[in-house]
DNA sequence: AGTTTTATTGATAATGATTATCAATATCAA
DNA sequence: TTGATATTGATAATCATTATCAATAAAACT
């Protein structure tokens, strides 16, 4: 059922290290921290699951889970990317192999390990274009 | 002749700040300091310059000398995209021009009119990377 | 020039984030 | 269950960066 922390009881396994309570309360507040991510806001987190838990723990955990999936957990939610007229508002969702071919050149070039990527699209849409050129010319 | 110790003069006129000696001597050890710097390397080749020159100046010079990449920046318009290591911060500033492009295809593909993107690619550097593997291995 | 004002310096103390130490405890395999 | 080992939380230590501050240097005035 819960696959997050199946990968990391495996991951964890293949270092001989065990999964223990607390190092699931960690992952817990981990994949509960939406968003960015300080190694603080995981702590809080954690305690408000378990109010014992050591700073200490939490700085190890995070570190181990570095290891099979890093930081971040945007994985969990299908990767996509923003169109955004700044008109109207209208957000369209995107998903473009060739951006994301050449974000990972990117990545390579400068000698980074990929995690993910944020990338915003703003522009006027097709209606809000038309509306536009209308109020221009008068 | 030194282009870039005028461009950091400027800046500093800009901010009503003093071009000094120390803050030269930073700028060349920053200058000289090939590669991945870290804040430590700069001290380290600023003394070899200047054996006398303070750590905090260093740090403190470095700060100021993130003004005016920003300002050049910002002065020229260059569009620039950003990959960040998630765990040192290190930030490179690049520029993609196949990404560019896949990014007009899609606004034309869902009939916008361009004004601009942001894109953030987040990573682990190298020496991020290294060090995660180094805390890994038992 | 000299005087005043303000920015800058280096040393050091303080901070904030992370890591190491360690005795007590929990986990796992047999 | 026992025994071996990994893990824990508390705390001390470390590392990078900042803040403080009295002494100094630079610019801005006479």
């Amino acid at each position: 059922m819960n696959e997050e922390r199946d990968l990391f009881e495996r991951y964890l396994r293949t270092k001989d290290l065990k999964m223990t309570s607390p190092r699931e309360t960690v992952l817990q507040a981990f994949l509960a921290t939406e968003g960015h991510l300080s190694a603080e806001d995981v702590f809080d987190a954690a305690r408000r699951i378990d109010p014992g838990i050591g700073q200490a723990t939490v700085f190890r955990t995070l570190k181990l889970l570095e290891g099979p999936r890093r930081y971040e957990h945007a994985y969990r939610h299908r990767h996509h990317d923003h169109l955004l007229c700044i008109r109207c508002g209208k957000l369209v969702e995107f998903f473009d192999p060739a951006i994301e071919k050449a974000q990972d050149r990117v990545f390579e070039k400068y000698g980074f390990k990929a995690i993910g990527h944020m990338m915003e699209l703003k522009g006027l849409c097709a209606e809000c274009t038309e509306a536009v050129r209308d109020s221009l010319a008068k």
